[in-house]
DNA sequence: AAAAAATTTAACCGGATGGTTAAATCTAAT
DNA sequence: ATTAGATTTAACCATCCGGTTAAATTTTTT
């Protein structure tokens, strides 16, 4: 099952990705992750000197994907609401392919909220600009008015929160069908396009507070 | 801070809740809930006399708040619109006492599954009845139309998703401003109910697929 | 071939941690 | 007053686990 380059230390961080995604940083064993990697212990403090470093480069490869480049999207012109559309597309796509990250994340920044400081830096993760921009659409009444933080929040618990709770999903909803499951990821992405735009544009009919 | 019988008893599950909701399973040490509990270590194993036993007790404990009584709103009868409101009033109002549930469940039932079936059981959990009562109203024609476990999971995400990313709510969109973001709990169920409201209810330009 | 780097083996250390035990002390019920 | 249960104290054990070390072996580089 190995993807890039079959180096050892690619090999290590597949490993740990794994490990660490599953048990978390608690739970997760050095020497597991060697067993996993094919390796021994000692080359793998040889690699990466500590547990403690292991993780963070570890969490760093993780976090490239829980962050995408919405910024981007929301910098391009063109009526919002095709903005938000394919932030939704962008997010669903990414998250059907990672379906893990949530979770591990959440779980992660949980223990230890100090990491944010560094990947918001590090991503240059600027919301206020997104949420300026959202509130101009409004101003120029493209869409309903709210506090865009909520409209934001929104559309992403949406589109994450079903990953994180993916086992919940999984036992409770779709009782162990994993096809049943799989296929309502499939059709999340439209689901939600749908549902956020009939939330929020304007209509004869709506009651703008 | 102590609410109801300060029995030993009561002090320990008290101390274990704190303990195990932010440390986690792993994380948690014996003896700082017992410390937390302002006894030792050896009556901690008196009364409960592993930490897994502990953990099941305290797991207990709280996973009682984490699935309320939605059966029982959804069983009344009138519109499906005041009932999405009720529950939305009730899940908000429990998580914002409730905050720290959703990232600590989330987290161990990612961590052992296991449980999740006692869960089910326990507390008659049956999802089904849920959604064949949202079809129903779909196809009485009081709400648009889509897979009911869709409209259930958009509806639950905006509710839990904000309190289980709690640290990144916190951090990256109200920096650091504790007030701020609890406001922004305070209005969750407002905006949430009348989202949720806009995207369902059928209106003349609705393309109704 | 020689040198350097990568990898293995296997043993070990030390601290943290879950759990136990035995004796002493305190508290509440009989 | 006696007794049983609750609680403390303090030491202890076994295990797990992160990390180290030294030597041997293999692989790669020069």
């Amino acid at each position: 099952m190995e993807t890039k380059k079959d180096s050892t230390e690619d090999k290590i961080l597949e490993a740990a990705k794994n490990v660490f995604v599953t048990k978390g940083m608690d739970g997760a064993r050095m020497q597991e992750i060697a067993d996993e990697a094919g390796i021994n212990k000692a080359l793998l403090h040889y690699y990466f000197r500590s547990k403690e470093r292991l993780f963070e480069a570890t969490f760093g490869e993780i976090i490239k994907y829980a962050f995408p480049k919405i910024t981007q999207i929301v910098q391009t012109d063109g009526p919002i609401v095709t903005k938000i559309e394919q932030i939704i597309d962008a997010y669903i796509d990414l998250l059907i392919k990672h379906p893990f990250i949530p979770g591990f994340v959440m779980k992660e920044l949980n223990r230890d909220p100090s990491g944010l400081f560094k990947i918001v830096v590090k991503f240059g993760l600027n919301p206020k600009a997104i949420f300026d921009h959202i509130q101009l659409a409004m101003d120029r009444g493209e869409i309903i008015k709210m506090k865009p933080q909520h409209l934001a929040i929104n559309i992403l618990s949406m589109c994450i929160f079903p990953f994180a709770a993916r086992p919940i999903l999984s036992f409770v909803v779709f009782k162990d069908d994993p096809k049943a499951l799989e296929a309502f990821y499939a059709e999340r992405a439209e689901i939600i396009k749908k549902f956020v735009i009939d939330a929020i544009v304007i209509r004869e009919n709506h009651i703008d507070t």
